[in-house]
DNA sequence: CGCCCGATTGAACTCACTCAAATACTGTGG
DNA sequence: CCACAGTATTTGAGTGAGTTCAATCGGGCG
């Protein structure tokens, strides 16, 4: 049985925007579904085109692109509330895949509803471009940490980001939270091999800063690593919740 | 005088989407002015709040983000036809800079009457989105190159790029274009030092791929670079243009 | 028990970096 | 008109951060 927008379990979590009911009626007339999808199964993907917008109800798992001979980036690790498929909507060829790391529950959403609701909702369609500005910029500081940062810097920069992440999903408890990817993952997202990240990390353990066990993450000190990265604090503000 | 929407040179590109006289009539009306730059100069300041969007209406630049030390990776080039600063309009803090390289001049809009805009003329509004969309696949674009693909790949993937978006702007004779850019910014585009984007492009001359020499880069080969950058074809689609 | 997958560590290699210096061009001031 | 300073490009030489190859270890599972 699917889950009604009027119950959201996420729009409770303090990170995401609340809605009057008129909207989330509205918000539930505009879900058409809900779908499982298991570990390693694909959600989008590369080249095909998509029908479907999801929004990330439960579950994670990776967004990357492939090169032809296998090579893989990660753009971005799928977390729950995140919002999938607007560019496919409107580009016409989609340049990414995702696949599930754990299982995934999403919500649907059909494609040919995005014009109605540009024309109808205007606040939604504010929300969703916000939400496309928001990837954008984390793209950005992506790829100047690919581009320029060391290995060192790249993987205190993700532990930060990736903690905060978290955190705002309410999944932190005193820096320690479980992360259901490999070590091959932050590689393919961080531009490294699997071996040296394996090593960084490693750094990051002997330097009290952070460590990475059986899945699960201990962010000993946040402050430490945000320096090491060379990056700048951010406020993470309260973002709509399609 | 400022270039009145309905005589837009840009518009008359066949890259660009055409709007009929009405929506063209409002589109004057939307623009508030319009500003020259000079080279070097800033055009947005990262963390600064802009309360402006822009429209390149001529000219080049940069578009970059820093990290406090000074290392810097341009995200983008800045090219007619770009619409600047929504991600500003949207979310509130900038996480990049944009800067001059040669004089250019901009079609000023005001931030405040985006939400007008979303909610009196949708088309408009998913034109925007629609832009910002495909900014997001150009950042996952370079993101995967500059993660994984080798200096002489991404050097000739950059290439490719570069001279589809001069091609469709009508600048391209023959696979020669003028370009005003130094070899320092291409380095920091791809994550490179310059020194290392000096030898890379010899080697592409030496292989009779492409050349670029006192400001004009003449690509000789655009499939062999394709090819080499392992990159796939894309077929480049006609724009909106705000 | 044996197999597979992910994490870990060691060793050798190499691609790209830094340092350094030469060339060429442009604008400025005497 | 020339000297000079500043900037961009080019090339050589040596170094090093991160890669690839390889082997081991440990846990989960059929």
């Amino acid at each position: 049985m699917p889950t009604d927008c009027s119950n959201c379990p996420l729009r409770r979590l303090p990170g995401f925007e609340s809605l009057s009911p008129e909207e989330l009626e509205f918000m539930s007339h505009f879900k058409v579904g809900e779908i499982d999808v298991s570990p390693g199964q694909a959600v989008v993907i590369e080249g095909a085109k998509s029908p479907q917008l999801f929004t990330v109800l439960d579950g994670m798992g990776v967004r990357f692109r492939t090169l032809e001979d296998g090579r893989r980036q990660i753009t971005n690790f799928v977390m729950p509330g995140d919002f999938i498929g607007m560019q496919d909507a409107m580009l016409d060829d989609i340049g990414y895949s995702i696949e599930a790391t754990t299982p995934m529950t999403l919500c649907v959403f059909r494609r040919s509803d995005i014009w109605t609701l540009f024309r109808n909702h205007p606040e939604r369609a504010f929300d969703m471009t916000w939400l496309v500005c928001s990837e954008e910029h984390f793209m950005g500081s992506a790829l100047a940490t690919v581009g320029q940062r060391s290995a060192l810097e790249r993987v205190a920069w993700a532990l930060v980001v990736i903690h905060d992440r978290f955190r705002q999903l309410g999944r932190v408890d005193n820096g320690i939270f479980s992360f259901p990817f490999r070590q091959q993952d932050l590689a393919d997202a961080l531009g490294l091999s699997l071996v040296h990240t394996n090593k960084t990390l490693a750094k990051l353990r002997d330097r009290g800063l952070a460590s990475w066990a059986e899945g699960v993450v201990r962010v000993f000190d946040r402050e430490g690593l945000r320096k090491l990265a060379v990056m700048d604090e951010v406020v993470r503000k309260v973002r709509p919740l399609i």
